[in-house]
DNA sequence: CCGGTATTAATGTGATCACAAAATTCTGCT
DNA sequence: AGCAGAATTTTGTGATCACATTAATACCGG
C-alpha cells in the first residue's frame, strides 16, 4: 500500500520468506492474502507480481473510491457526530497527520506522503466502525499504492499539495455530513485526476 | 455465496480438506482466501466459521451494494449497449436466468433462488468488463449468502417474487442507462429490505 | 439426573521435503 | 559481439509431520 514494490515486481515465498526471517508458511499465506485484494496478481505461469496498472483499472478504482469513501466518511459523522469529545480527539489526529503530511510534501518525501496521507483517510474511515466498506476500500488502496507512489515518485509529491484535507476537518468540526462527503469526494477526485497512466510511459 | 454454510458453522481445514478428497494445503489456502474476502472470520481461538450477520453489517452491505452494483451495471451499458449482438445475447442469458429463478420460487427451491439470482446478477456485472468492481461486489456477496439463505429458508421463497429483474431486462433492451441503474438499485434495496436479522431470532 | 473434572480427539499453524516447471545463467559456436 | 541451447538455480505447490492449544467426550461423585 505504500508502494515500497513498484508493480510488475515480482514475488516470490522464500524470497519474502528470507527477508522477514519466517519460514515459508506465513509467506505463503501473505501473499495469497494480498493476491485475494487484488494487490498481487497471478500470472499465466503461476507467478506472483505487484498488479500492473491499466487506464480501466485507474478509472474503475477512482469510481469505486467515489462511491465508498465519501459513505464512509458519512457514516463516521453518524457514529460520532454528536459525541463532541470523541470527535475533538478524531480531528486533533487528524490534522496531526495532514501536518505530517504537509512536512512530507514540502519536503519531497514521498514515503512520507504515502504513510500519512494513508493514515489521514484510515482514521477518518476507521472511525466509522464500518468494517465491511473500510475491508472494501482497503483493498481498492492496496490495488492503487503501488502505482501512486511510481507516479509521485515521477513527477514529485508537488503536484498534491492542493488535497482537501483541510476541508475535511473543517466539515467534520461543524458536523456537516455533506461538506465532509463532498470534500472527502473533491480530494480523491483530486487526487486520481493528478495522475495518469501515462505519466509512467514517457 | 450459496448459503450451504449456515452462519456460525466452524469450518477445519482437515474436514474441508477430506469433504473434497485433497490435501491439507489445498483446503488451507481456500480457506485463508474466503477469511480474507470476509465470507470466513477468525474466531478469538483462531478456528474459523462461516460469518455471522449483524444488524450494522447488513446495513454496511447494503449501503455497498447499492453503491456499487448501478455502478456496475451502467458499465455494461457503456460496453455493450451500442453492440447491439452482444446486448441481444446478454438479454438472452438473463431471460433464462430469470426464467429458472421464476421457476425456483414459485416451487419454493432455495438452492435454486439462491443460484439463479446470483447467476442473473453476475451475468450482469461480468459483462461490464470491470473486474475490480466484480470483485468488490463478490466479497460482498459472499457475506450475505449465507444469512440470506437462513432467512429465506425461514420465511420460504414467496417474499422474494417482486424483483426487479423484469425491469432491468427491459432498461437493458431500450439502453436507457439510467433506468437501468435505477433498476438494479431497486431491486437490491428491495432483496434486502425484505429480510431482516431478527428474522433469525423468532 | 446433573455438573464439573479428567481424558481423548480435533484443530491451527509453522516447518520441511519432493517434484515438476519456469526463469536465469552459463557456454560455446558463428 | 550475438545468440541458441544446455546446465543450473529458483519457484510454486502439494504433501506430511510436529507441537501446542482448544473443543469434545467420558467419567464419576453427589
Amino acid at each position: 500500500m505504500a508502494g515500497e514494490l513498484a508493480p510488475g515486481r515480482a514475488i516470490s515465498v522464500r524470497r519474502l520468506a528470507a527477508q522477514f526471517d519466517v519460514s515459508a508458511m506465513p509467506a505463503r499465506e501473505a501473499i495469497r492474502r494480498l493476491v485475494a485484494l487484488g494487490a498481487l496478481e497471478l500470472t499465466a505461469t503461476r507467478r506472483v507480481m505487484v498488479s500492473q496498472m491499466t487506464k480501466e483499472k485507474l478509472s474503475e478504482i477512482k469510481a469505486a473510491r467515489l462511491a465508498l469513501e465519501p459513505l464512509l466518511a458519512t457514516k463516521t459523522i453518524e457514529r460520532i457526530g454528536t459525541k463532541t469529545r470523541e470527535r475533538n480527539k478524531l480531528v486533533r489526529r487528524l490534522q496531526e497527520w495532514d501536518d505530517k503530511l504537509d512536512g512530507a510534501i514540502r519536503e519531497g518525501d514521498i514515503n512520507g506522503y504515502a504513510r500519512y496521507n494513508r493514515q489521514f483517510h484510515f482514521e477518518l474511515y476507521g472511525a466509522s466502525g464500518a468494517a465491511v466498506m473500510f475491508g472494501l476500500v482497503e483493498s481498492l488502496w492496496l490495488q492503487i499504492g503501488p502505482f501512486m507512489r511510481q507516479v509521485v515518485g515521477r513527477l514529485g509529491t508537488t503536484v498534491l499539495v492542493d488535497d482537501k484535507h483541510k476541508d475535511i476537518i473543517g466539515a467534520l468540526k461543524a458536523v456537516d455530513a455533506e461538506a465532509l462527503a463532498a470534500a472527502v469526494a473533491a480530494d480523491v477526485d483530486q487526487g486520481m485526476n493528478t495522475i495518469d497512466v501515462d505519466d509512467l510511459e514517457s
